[in-house]
DNA sequence: GAACACTCTTGACACCTTGCCAACAAGCGG
DNA sequence: CCGCTTGTTGGCAAGGTGTCAAGAGTGTTC
């Protein structure tokens, strides 16, 4: 028995440990609600002191807004691989690339756009106000508009009105399985047909 | 000096009592997100022991809860007051129905809208599932649906979808300022257009 | 290979919040 | 004026969060 002293506990990279913690913390977010989650949860299932959630990420809320961040946080793949079609094609491609990267992170991505009610939150409202924007931003060029359109802000708005839906459409599909993908698609895709052939055409004549 | 004994506290009726500090709890969660709400904050509000919330709501949780719930109460004089025309002339008023009665009570509607993000909560997330339903319960009977239809779930299911839209365009005009009235009206009504009279047919064809 | 230094990690401390409960007192009825 | 009902208070215990000095793993040096 060579009775190396056996270390209570590893040493990790910073970067590694900060992960190990987010990855941790994204799951019993997904699980459960904020409140219902405390740090020494994430610290157990990280197999860590609580203390060290403190250091890396200074305070829960911190760490909730990281998680919050990055499941909105889409990769920006999305235009590229758009096809050249006709308007029904491109809106057929976006949805189903969106749908495709939602069923990946389901559970995270529920619970990031899930609403808890009344109350609101600078922080986590910017967040989504941000990611909203970025989202719609995408979908706007992959429809063939571009940013130096003179109505570029007013796209961005009916866009974002459209990311209600498509959320809305998210929980109906993964969460209450009203709906089926299919079916989801079907939606999605028409009423984003419908907005860039019939609304935007519209509203560009009743500016403000 | 007749020293009459002042009473340090006045003895109210339980709703009496009940009700202020209901008020009291609606203003502040109103203000700041939940978890910035502690009770003390209430009860210093309501000039009450912090005991006393305990004793009428039994939890902080289940007071906040009641908030939510009142505040989503939409009153159900929809259906009746809509015309018989064609289906662009109903969307067309449903949506004028709506619209009018959001900026009568913006802030509230708002307030009880915008997500908080805080990950899931089943209560919440009944209540506003229920509120939703109800809506869209109206919004169908209003588009000439029958509750007997024997899609009856889907076609809920599609228009909470919608409701997520509604929603978002809601914060576009009235807190983001973004779109005018008149903008939101026509991105709405077009679109559940779309749904009535181009999607609800198509998805009769994918239930799963 | 032993001592060293660097810093990642721990454990305990103080503070705040929530829910509970027994005692108190306001106001009505006799 | 007295006593009863019960609305109301105030303090206690449990649990959660953020801070911080001390401890321990790991690479480096001689």
């Amino acid at each position: 028995m060579t009775a190396g002293s056996a270390p209570k506990w590893r040493r990790l990279e910073p970067d590694e440990r900060r992960e190990q913690i987010f990855t941790c913390a994204a799951e019993l977010f997904g699980e459960r609600p904020y409140a219902a989650v405390s740090t020494a949860d994430i610290a157990a299932r990280a197999g860590v002191a609580r203390g060290l959630i403190n250091h890396y990420f200074g305070t829960k809320r911190a760490l909730y807004l990281a998680v919050v961040r990055r499941a909105l946080t889409l990769p920006p793949d999305a235009v590229t691989t758009l096809p050249d079609g006709p308007l029904a094609e491109r809106t057929d491609a976006a949805v189903d690339w969106f749908l495709d990267m939602v069923s990946k992170q389901q559970k995270t991505w529920l619970a990031a756009i899930t609403p808890e009610g009344i109350g609101r939150d600078e922080e986590v409202e910017r967040i989504l106000d941000e990611a909203d924007r970025d989202a719609a931003g995408l979908v706007l060029e992959a429809m063939g508009f571009s940013r130096d359109d003179d109505r570029w802000e007013q796209l961005i708005a009916v866009v974002r009105t459209y990311a209600g839906m498509v959320k809305a459409a998210s929980r109906e599909w993964l969460d209450r399985e009203t709906l089926n993908r299919s079916q989801v698609h079907t939606v999605l895709s028409r009423v984003l047909h419908t907005l860039v052939a019939d609304v935007i055409p519209r509203a560009r004549n009743q500016s403000s």
